[in-house]
DNA sequence: CCAAAGTCTGAATCCTGATTCACTGTTGTT
DNA sequence: AACAACAGTGAATCAGGATTCAGACTTTGG
C-alpha cells in the first residue's frame, strides 16, 4: 500500500471546499447566481475549473450548497431571536426588523436568496427553507396564542403568508429594478417604513393584542 | 411595383400571432416556461421555428409576451371583482376567493406565473405585474379606509405585502414539489381552507372590522 | 402568365457555459 | 530514492437550445 487519506489531507480538503464555498458565496454577494459561473469561481478561489470537481459533483450542488449556506445563516440569526427571552410579540418584532435590515444591508444577497431564477437544485432548497422559515414563524405564533397575545385559526397557512409577505415586501425594494430606479433618483422607502410597514401588517395579521 | 401588403395579408399575420401566442401560452400551462421552446413551440403550432422569428424578436420576447398575456387576464379577472359593486370587504373577499380558486385549478399555469424561474424579459414583467397587482389592492384597500371598514397606514407596502401573502401561500401548494407529495399520498390543505386562511390573514392585516 | 416582393422552411450554425480527461504535479509509504 | 496513489490543471469537448439563412414556395400587380 502506499498513500492513505492522512488527517493532514482531509483537513486541507475541507478548508478548501470551505475556501471554494466562502468564493462562492461572495460572488453571488455581489453578482447574484448569474454571476456564479464555474470559470470564474475556479479563477476567483484560485484553482482550476477540473479541480471544482473534486469537490461538488457539479454546478447544480454547488450552487445549491451556496443558497443553503447563506440561507442557514439567515434562518439561525432568526431563530435565535425568537428564541430570546421576553414576550412573543416582542420577539417577533425584533426578528423581523433584524432580518429586514440584514437584508437590506446586503440587497444583491437578499434578492439573490430570496427571489432570483437559479438552478433547479436552488429552487428545491428554496421551497425547503420557505417552508423552514414557515415553521419558525409558526412555533412562536402558537407560544403568543398559548399566553394569549395573538390568535390564528391555521398557523401553518398563516406562517405561509407572513413568510410571502416579508420576502414580497423585501424583494419589492431589493429588486434589481428597484434599484435601477433609486439610482435614477426616483424616490423609494426607507428601511424604516419599510419595517415599520411589514411589522405592522404582521402584526395585525395575526390578531396580535399591541400593534406598534 | 408588385405586392403590396393587403388587409388580407395582415389579418392573416395576426392571426398567425395570435396562434403561436394561443400555443405558447398552452405549453406553459402544461409544462411551465421550462417547456417552452422553439422547436416545441414551431412544431405545436405547425410551423417552422425560423417562422417564429418573423412574428417575435427572439425567445425573450415571445416568453414575455406569453407571460403578459395570461398575467393579465388573471389581473382584469380580478380587477373586475375589485371594481364590482358593493362594500370594499365583501369585494375584497369574492377576489381573493376567485383568483385562488382559479390559480388552484391550472396549478401548472399559476406556479409559473408567479414564481417559476424565467427569461429575464419575463422577470421584469413578472415584477412590473405584480406592482399593477399592488396597485389594484391598494385601490381596493384605499376604498376601504375611505368608507371606514380598513385601516391602513402605508398603503403601497401593505399591498405588497398581501401580494406576497396571497403568492406564498398559494405557492406552496402549488409548486411542483407540493405536487409531488400530494401524488405521493401526503395529505395537504384543501382550496377551501386556503382560502379561508388567505382571507382572514389578509382582512385582519389591513384591519377589517369584519373577519369571516 | 410572369416577374417582383414577400414569406416559409428546417438543417446547419452559433453561443454559452458546464464538464471531461490526458497530463503534470504532490504526497505518503517502503 | 523510488514507486504508488491520488490531486490539480486547463484546453478541448460537449450539450442543448436559440438563431440564421440559402433556397423553395406564395401572393400580388400588370
Amino acid at each position: 500500500m502506499a498513500y492513505r487519506i492522512t488527517a493532514q489531507r482531509v483537513e486541507r480538503d475541507q478548508a478548501l471546499r470551505e475556501h471554494i464555498l466562502d468564493c462562492a458565496v461572495q460572488q453571488v454577494a455581489d453578482g447574484g447566481f448569474s454571476s456564479l459561473t464555474m470559470s470564474a469561481l475556479a479563477r476567483n478561489a484560485g484553482i482550476a475549473t477540473g479541480s471544482l470537481y473534486r469537490h461538488f459533483s457539479g454546478k447544480g450542488e454547488l450552487a445549491a450548497e451556496v443558497f443553503v449556506k447563506a440561507t442557514r445563516l439567515e434562518l439561525e440569526t432568526l431563530k435565535q431571536q425568537f428564541q430570546a427571552k421576553g414576550r412573543a410579540v416582542d420577539r417577533l418584532r425584533n426578528g423581523l426588523t433584524q432580518f429586514a435590515a440584514r437584508a437590506w444591508h446586503s440587497r444583491q444577497l437578499a434578492y439573490a436568496l430570496i427571489a432570483e431564477p437559479a438552478e433547479e437544485e436552488v429552487e428545491t432548497r428554496r421551497l425547503h427553507y420557505r417552508q423552514a422559515y414557515a415553521s419558525l414563524y409558526g412555533e412562536l405564533i402558537a407560544e403568543g396564542i398559548a399566553d394569549g397575545s395573538f390568535e390564528v385559526e391555521n398557523i401553518p397557512m398563516t406562517s405561509a403568508c407572513v413568510v410571502g409577505a416579508v420576502a414580497e415586501s423585501l424583494v419589492g425594494p431589493l429588486s434589481p429594478q428597484a434599484r435601477a430606479d433609486r439610482e435614477s433618483g426616483l424616490p423609494s422607502e426607507s428601511l424604516e417604513a419599510v419595517t415599520l410597514a411589514i411589522v405592522r401588517f404582521c402584526l395585525r395579521a395575526i390578531n396580535a393584542k399591541e400593534v406598534p
